[in-house]
DNA sequence: CGTAACGTTGAACTGTCTCAAGATCCGTGG
DNA sequence: CCACGGATCTTGAGACAGTTCAACGTTACG
C-alpha cells in the first residue's frame, strides 16, 4: 500500500535533521550580474518579459538572486510564506509528502519558472534543488506591491497560472489512468518539448533527476521506472548511454505510447 | 483528439449522437433575476465577490445566463473557446480523455466556481452537468476587455487559479500515492468542508455524482469505490441511507485515513 | 581500492482490476 | 396496483499488473 523506503536524505541535504538547516547551509545571496536585469540571459522565459524598463527597475530594485547546491530546500511545505522567486537557472522540484513519508512530486520547474504563490500565507508544498540552482528572490510584500502600479506583472502570472493549471490536469490523467509504460513515454516527451523550447536539442535528452524522483513525480516506484526504461529500450525506442541521458529512436513510437 | 462516446452516454444526454446536439438541446437562456446581479444570492462566492457597482454592471452587460440538464455538455476539451462561465447553481464536472475512452475526472466545481479559460484558444478539458445547472455566461474576449479598466478582476482570477493549482497538487498526491480507501475518505473530507463552505451541513453529505464520477475522480474503477465505500460503513466510520447520502459517524477515524 | 549511492534485474506476493452475477431503485405501462 | 425494464450499485471469484523484498551491477569518490 504504502511506499515506505522514500529514500530522501540524500548527501549535503540542507535537510530537517540538519542543525544548521535554519541557516540554509551553502546558500548563497550574490550579485554576479553586471548590467543587471538589462543584460539578463532568460529575461525572455521569466516573468521579466516584456516589461517596460520602469517595472524591470522596480523587480531589479527588490530582487536577491540566490544559489542552492543540489538537494537544497528552498522552502518547506507549511512554511510561512514569505517569498517568491523566478529560476535562473538549474532544476527544482516540488514536491509534497504524506506523514508516512510517501512523496508525492508535483512538478520539476526550468529556467524561466516562477515559484512561491501560497495559501493562507503558508507554502503548500517543498522546494528542493535538483541541480545548482539560481533564483531572483522577492519578499512576497513587496512583490505583491508592484501589482498596484503594473497590472501587467499580474496578468503575465494570471497566464502562467492558467497554464500550470492545464498542466496539472494533463499530470492528473497521467497519475490516475495511465500505464507505467505510457506514463514514462509521456514525461519524456514533455521533456523533450521543455527542452526544446529552450533552445536545447530534443533527442538527446537530459535528465537532471534521479530515478527515485522520476517514480515520485509518475506515482510509481523506482523498480516499476526502471523496468518501463528497460522495456522502451528492448523495444528499440529509447537508447540510455547512461541512466540520465536518452537517446530517442522511434519518437513515432514513443508519441503513440504517451498519449 | 476525444474519445466522445466513452460510455458515458446517459439518460437525456445531449451528446455528440444526438441529431440536436449543436444545439445543445434543453439549454436555455434565460433572465429570471429581477433586480439583475445587484439581487444575485452568490454575489459573495463568486468572482463578483466585492467589485464595485460600476463593476457589476459592466459584468452584467456582458452576461448571458443560461441553463444546463444533468449530463449536458458545456463544451468539449478542444473545442475553441467562445466563453468563460460562472457557476451559479449545481455541480459540474470536468474530465480528460485517453483515445481509448479511459477517463480522468479534474474537478468537480460548486456554485460560485469559475471556468473556461484555455490554452491556446481551446478549451483543455470538457465540461459536463452533473445535475441541473445554471451559469452566468460570458464571451471571452468581451470579458477580458474588462481586466483593462478593471484589474480587481484579473486579481480575483489570479487568487482563485493559485487556489485551484494547490488543490490540484492535492489531487496528484492523492492519485500517485493514496491507497483506494485513503482516497475515498479524502474525497468525502473535501466534499464535507466544500458544504460547510456554503453554509451546507457537513455531516449528512449528499453526494450529487454517481458511483462513475467518482471512480473517475479518484483513479479508480467502480468496483473497488464501492468496495471502499462498504468498508468504511462496515468499519463504523460512515453510514449510506441512500448511495448518494453519507452519514459520518466517527469523524476523527474518517480524518485519520484521509491524511 | 573500498565504500556508498544509485540503478537494474529476478522472484514472489498482493491489491486492484476484470469479469460475472445478483440486488436495489425508479419510472413506465399494463 | 403491480409487473417490467433499465440503470446503478454491490458483491464474489479469479487474473494479473505493479509492488515488495532481495541480490547484483555500476559508477563516483575519498
Amino acid at each position: 500500500m504504502a511506499d515506505q523506503r522514500s529514500t530522501r536524505s540524500q548527501p549535503g541535504s540542507g535537510g530537517l535533521f540538519n542543525p544548521k538547516a535554519q541557516q540554509r547551509p551553502g546558500t548563497v545571496a550574490f550579485r554576479d550580474l553586471p548590467g543587471g536585469c538589462a543584460a539578463c540571459q532568460i529575461r525572455e522565459l521569466a516573468i521579466c518579459q516584456a516589461l517596460s524598463d520602469e517595472e524591470i527597475a522596480s523587480l531589479e530594485a527588490i530582487l536577491t538572486q540566490q544559489r542552492y547546491a543540489p538537494s537544497q530546500t528552498l522552502f518547506y511545505e507549511g512554511d510561512p510564506a514569505q517569498y517568491v522567486f523566478n529560476l535562473t537557472a538549474g532544476t527544482l522540484r516540488l514536491s509534497k509528502l504524506l506523514s508516512d513519508g510517501r512523496r508525492q512530486i508535483t512538478g520539476f520547474l526550468r529556467t524561466g519558472d516562477f515559484l512561491g504563490f501560497a495559501r493562507d500565507d503558508a507554502y503548500t508544498y517543498t522546494a528542493e534543488a535538483v541541480t545548482q540552482v539560481e533564483v531572483c528572490r522577492f519578499a512576497i510584500t513587496e512583490f505583491e506591491a508592484l501589482f498596484q502600479h503594473f497590472p501587467q506583472l499580474e496578468h503575465r502570472l494570471l497566464a502562467r497560472a492558467s497554464n500550470e493549471l492545464a498542466e496539472a490536469q494533463d499530470q492528473m490523467l497521467l497519475l490516475g489512468r495511465k500505464s507505467p509504460t505510457e506514463k514514462l513515454a509521456s514525461f519524456l516527451l514533455r521533456q523533450m518539448s521543455k527542452a526544446e523550447k529552450m533552445g536545447e536539442p530534443s533527442s538527446p535528452v537530459r535528465l537532471p533527476m534521479g530515478r527515485s524522483d522520476i517514480a515520485d513525480y509518475l506515482g510509481l516506484t523506482i523498480e516499476t521506472v526502471s523496468r518501463s526504461f528497460t522495456k522502451l529500450r528492448k523495444d528499440g525506442v529509447l537508447e540510455l548511454p547512461d541512466p540520465n541521458t536518452v537517446v530517442v529512436r522511434d519518437l513515432q513510437r514513443l508519441e503513440d505510447m504517451g498519449e
